[in-house]
DNA sequence: TTCATTGCAAATTATTTGCATTTGA
DNA sequence: TCAAATGCAAATAATTTGCAATGAA
């Protein structure tokens, strides 16, 4: 089962509809599932091809979708609110999010590590927290950056 | 020196004034450094004291001292903007921002732990990206939520 | 058919800005 | 004295909501 057949399958599973939109969002979120997307971002993608969606349906499908946990909500320190295929499609394994963030041209790169596991142990017991899940940033330079300040 | 003196100093570094406005919004956050206040956390407290004092004021006071990096910026995932007092005036030492947040009471309790280090050095060299600071949110649930839960 | 969903426009919320007035150095 | 800072109100930006029309089951 695919990731569209899943969503379907959920959806229908809440007494929800399968619409156009909601599909249209999704498409849009897996077809970039690399970058980090505002909403304006997704809407101006449908757009092109569905002139007349509305924002407050993006809106309120991506909110539906993070309710569903199916996308994840990110912030970046410019203040902007952007969301992300969520782990759920990636088999359901233990979520991360883990960010290198350039502070100098704010490119984001995602990478992949477990190396946080022991540390959470180790919080769970001196906290007496249970971890669920995490997120992870790292604020630098890209090595672009380094070399384009290094030409100065 | 303390933290008000240093504040005064590169205040007038800067070229800037020091009032009465500013040092009310570094008490509040100094008086409350243990929490993560939104922007009208801290108006409403200086309020009590002296109503006069603008709103746009504390968002102007606040933005200067993110400039001058003496506050950190934290998105926790409520969508709310909070702040809190940073590192710099803790020493200077090197910044982390290590939350553990309640999913359930949405509590934040922050501490303190260098144990990414090792992380922070394999991810420059395998990335080229330099680090220079980081933040780090366990999402869970506290111990009190935990009991509650469990006592239905 | 029927109720969830949509598009639109208006409302709300958070934040910023213009400007006349005040104030710190 | 005089530019920087303030308070207020108006402007802007992001998001949400009310409601009549539409569309999926």
């Amino acid at each position: 089962m695919d990731r569209q057949e899943q969503f379907k399958a959920l959806i229908k599973h809440k007494g929800l509809k399968v619409t156009q939109q909601r599909l249209l969002v999704l498409e849009v979120l897996e077809s970039h599932h690399d970058t980090h997307m505002a909403v304006e971002d997704i809407y101006d993608l449908i757009r092109k091809d569905h002139p007349d969606v509305g924002l407050a349906t993006v809106y309120r499908t991506v909110q539906l979708l993070l309710e569903m946990q199916l996308i994840d909500r990110i912030y970046l320190n410019d203040g902007c609110v952007r969301y992300e295929l969520g782990h759920l499609f990636d088999g359901g394994h233990k979520h991360n999010h883990h960010h290198l963030i350039c502070k100098t041209c704010n490119k984001v790169i995602s990478f992949k590590e477990d190396l946080l596991e022991r540390l959470e142990q180790q919080i769970e017991k001196t906290e007496a927290f249970r971890i669920d899940d995490h997120e992870l940033k790292f604020y630098g330079q890209c090595k672009e950056c380094i070399r384009k300040e290094d030409g100065k």
